[in-house]
DNA sequence: CATGAATGAGACTTCATTCAT
DNA sequence: TATGAATGAAGTCTCATTCAT
């Protein structure tokens, strides 16, 4: 697993011991030297491989956003249906978040929700990914799939809006977080939110 | 506009001013002498009224999110149809962002959002806004208006996740916040959020 | 005597604090807590003056060197012959340091001879006080009380850098320092530099 | 142009890349890696040939102020007279700095001139310097061709405070450093010295 | 010889909070 | 009430030096 996979090298270690310390205590809760601590190095070394506290995160975030950046590009090539197109990103987020909970927990909540700070940063990262969920819309109301009246900029907020709702009710542990409740979940989110973009019978 | 009454009072004088540097910096990245220069008087004033810095925050909170409970409840006990219920719950939210951007800014951003500090202080009230929702759900499927198989505790995550990344979009001005754009939304994030609830034609 | 001034407020205390640390120390000697000691004063009150250590030196510079550049104008215009108005300037500097030798070592250690870094910040106001001593050898050769052909730049340089030098051995305890020490210094630069300076019988 | 010859050694290589970085940033300013990344080199291998980096600038002072001291010996011992013997000396620093600038301007700001660090530690060499003009002042006095009334400690003091404020001049970049202003200057600061110090006509 | 990863003490600066007036 | 001087803990980042390879 991510987080715990044996650390080769110092560097990985760094981030990986981020990951948990971000994740406990929040970016501003977490001194460096937690990282450091956490992952077993000195002090120093957290400003070797990085030039700051900031550029760690920065890291953990780019990282991740990539893979799902891409993983919404793949789904919207390689599934047939808009509906199978969003089961393949919501299920590609929530299995994000069941193989790597403290992760997907700080880039949540420590960037795409954070409007001062690195949210603002990474805006362009984050609003491509709605532009991703806005496509898959748009071209499944040209298709008569989706109904048309409803803006595919707005249904992509709905979309990701209640996944992160979702991850954020994990969190917050406001419901269980067992095997059987990810997989729930995916079916219910994307059941509600196309069930609500499909033409009524 | 915003809600600021002429400050008669230094008290409120300084929650109105915390509420803009709070918006403006991030709680985190406002200083207690921001509060008090914005408010235009000495900060030791600040701790004159609060006991902390957080305590103001905590006020602003609690202040704001009594009001968006007693609304749900009113939607709740008032409006004849769960859609009907879920439309001014909706129509409160955007409604008090509309009227005061700032305050609803810091309190998606900096409470019920931020699950290391204040959103976990808070999570007895913010659980209580879910619980509001899903017994709304609930009760429409007992009434057979919603469909029995979406757990109404997931229903309400997707309902709020929905209308908070809705401010987010606003507040990250990825999309336009003009009068004409706050109805359309209002409708929309119902209709979608309802279609998915209600049963196939 | 200044230093030793009965500090009234604690902004004065610091900065005679700084005088005596930075003097003993060397500027990056010193810790902004050594200052602070020094004082008896906690570590953010000098935060709450000044706005970080070079601002201190830099107060301390300006306060003193404006004086110089008082004393210097003064004597251009009050002395009658060229060889009174240069020992009035000596007579200034070697005073300064007689009253205060600390802060008379500081500014010259750390401020005039220091090409990286206050040295370059302040050079305006260092040449301003060439441009003083320049003026007067000019004067000078233009009434024909100095030969015409050393350079009025050049001479300036003899003239401060010898009385430096001379500040030099005092603070690196070359040679004495007793009271008749100073006025026989400043007779014999004046002399030597005026003698070098004057036609020849 | 620069005294480097072709690095043909790493030590050497370090050496010359140490006045480089130190002119240019002063000492306390440089890294050890800044050394290393100008001498083209990893900076452990500083640390090969130098215990420390007080020891590179410590080998640098040494390495010239020997030359300036064999130079001062001999112009007293082959110039025929005083005069002579100082237009040696003056010539002998003045041409050390139109040879390698940057090597002098690091000799005269962090050693000579600081007091407090290494000035300190090289009081005893810079001292013999002072005391070999103070001999040939002194030796001059004797035969009569300077006048008797000026101390030679003192003289030695205007001498060498003379000549280092014209090297701060040059540093500073008060005035242009041509190879005409050298020798001019090099004329005008024994003019004037040795004007002043002998007997008036 | 040569490299650069690793260490960790140390310095500056910030800022929430207290308190005398 | 109101002020802002005073406090000092805490945190980020730097960098000389060591050391395994």
């Amino acid at each position: 697993m991510s987080a715990k996979a044996p650390a080769v090298d110092k560097r990985r270690a760094i981030l990986d011991a981020a990951i948990q310390v971000f994740a406990r205590s929040g970016y501003h809760g977490t001194r460096v030297s937690d990282i450091a601590d956490e992952a077993g190095v000195a002090y120093g070394l957290v400003y070797h491989y990085f030039s700051s506290k900031d550029e760690v995160l920065n890291e953990l975030f780019i990282e991740r956003w990539s893979l799902l950046l891409k993983a919404t590009e793949e789904a919207d090539s390689a599934a047939a249906t808009p509906r199978e197109k969003l089961e393949a990103v919501a299920g590609f987020i929530i299995e994000s978040y069941r193989h790597d909970p403290e992760l997907m927990k700080v880039i949540v909540m420590e960037v795409t929700r954070a409007a001062n700070s690195f949210g603002r940063t990474h805006l362009p990262e984050i609003r491509r990914a709605y532009e991703g969920i806005a496509k898959i819309v748009s071209d499944a109301q040209a298709d008569g799939a989706f109904r048309a009246d409803i803006d595919p900029e707005f249904a992509a907020m709905w979309f990701y809006g209640a996944i992160e709702q979702l991850l954020s009710g994990w969190i917050f542990e406001l419901f269980p977080a067992a095997d059987a409740d990810f997989e729930r979940a995916r079916l219910m989110v994307v059941e509600t939110i196309c069930g609500g973009l499909e033409p009524r019978g």
